[in-house]
DNA sequence: ATACAGGCTGGAATTGTATCCAGTCATTGT
DNA sequence: ACAATGACTGGATACAATTCCAGCCTGTAT
């Protein structure tokens, strides 16, 4: 619909991206005027009207600076990487791989390297049973995935098809998984009767995404 | 010589900012006075002194919206409000606005809206006074500000220069910062004879950002 | 040849805006 | 009690900026 800009038309548009970037706001047509050379600032008025007519600017009629750049490359800032984002994991149905589609809830807009180690997906924790540890209720538990645990950790472990948020701890071939919550007892796993599943690691938290608020 | 913005100041300083992410260009004074009610152009010009006196914004004289926001490295394109990011405010100094560019630590590549209502900024809790509340030394409190406060909510809040974090609640003009820690004693104030100011209002909560992990 | 768009000068009307001055009212610090 | 500050109203003024009008060139399609 609009045809490529002339070079003159060209220079006006740099010229008014370039203020916009520098000053915070965009130039008057005087101004325009005296940084192309122009002696009329009528010369800046048609140019700003054919660029108007072309659709890289818009101006707004009756307002002093009223230039506006409309959906435009943004080319001043280093561009965001802008991948999709982290999964949100809801509830994981017994037997089911925790990736699975169907238990994705929504992304979450944040760069998986925000973490470290790197979160994978995030788990939505239900129940208290790691609250003085901070994760409560609703919260969103950030995961990586890995079967590499130390003793102490935090963990997302799946026990007879149960997928369980518990802090990590190992003897020998005894697992113990320990609640942050005076009122769960921990749970001891003897691995070479019982199998465990380690889905990952726990590397972060968050809460209050999206309506949930903080209680 | 940079004491914290009073109510009114926050209010047209967040209208400077909305009307830039909006329009890409900033208000006039008699823009600033209809947005807020005023019937004089004069009551925004004396606000905007004082903003640029407590240097969060900078005027440019004679100029037509010659406002600029010196403080955040901000863009003039409207194209995405959330590009850059949420700022992490790490320790606030004593006297001096929470958002000033100083304390700015980095930014986190989540989009203020991730949280409702929507976060202004992250703030770096020092402490336990919060454990009970799963708010732990390190944590990142995500900010809404505001001053409507109800009661139980968790408030961002300066006494005598302090910034702390804590739980809200009103009965007259006796407000009390409950600490979630038996450790600590709640902080009652009487609003006839000591100045609290509240920064904004916590929506949210993020543990583990950049190799800080879970404990 | 003629028409037409791009790219200007020069001037001028009109409205947009910044900025000053003189007050009022309430709160706070001395 | 007094001065200082924040938060305004109301009016006024001068400059900033948009926008219109009448032209003058120079190409380039018709």
């Amino acid at each position: 619909m609009a045809r490529p800009l002339t070079a003159r038309q060209q220079t006006v548009y740099d010229f008014i991206v370039k203020t916009m970037a520098e000053f915070g706001y965009p130039p008057t047509r005087a101004e325009i005027a005296r940084a192309l050379g122009f002696r009329s600032p009528n010369a800046a008025e048609e140019h700003l009207r054919a660029l108007d007519r072309k659709g890289v600017i818009r101006m707004i009629p009756g307002t002093s600076r009223g230039i506006r750049l409309p959906a435009s490359g943004n080319e001043s800032e280093p561009a965001e990487p802008q991948s999709s984002g982290l999964p949100i994991i809801g509830s994981v149905a017994a037997g089911s791989p925790i990736l699975a589609t169907e238990h994705i809830d929504r992304y979450c807009p944040l760069p998986a390297d925000y973490f470290s180690p790197s979160a994978d997906y995030l788990l939505r924790v239900r129940g208290l049973s790691m609250k003085d540890a901070g994760i409560f209720d609703g919260d969103l538990l950030a995961v990586h995935r890995t079967q590499q645990i130390r003793n102490g950790q935090i963990v997302v472990a799946r026990l007879d098809d149960d997928v369980t948020v518990k802090r990590f701890q190992r003897e020998g071939s005894r697992v113990t998984l320990i609640a942050e919550n005076a009122d769960f007892e921990p749970i001891v796993i003897d691995l070479e009767l019982q199998h465990l599943e380690i889905e990952g690691l726990g590397v972060g938290v968050i809460r209050g995404g999206n309506g949930s608020g903080l209680h």
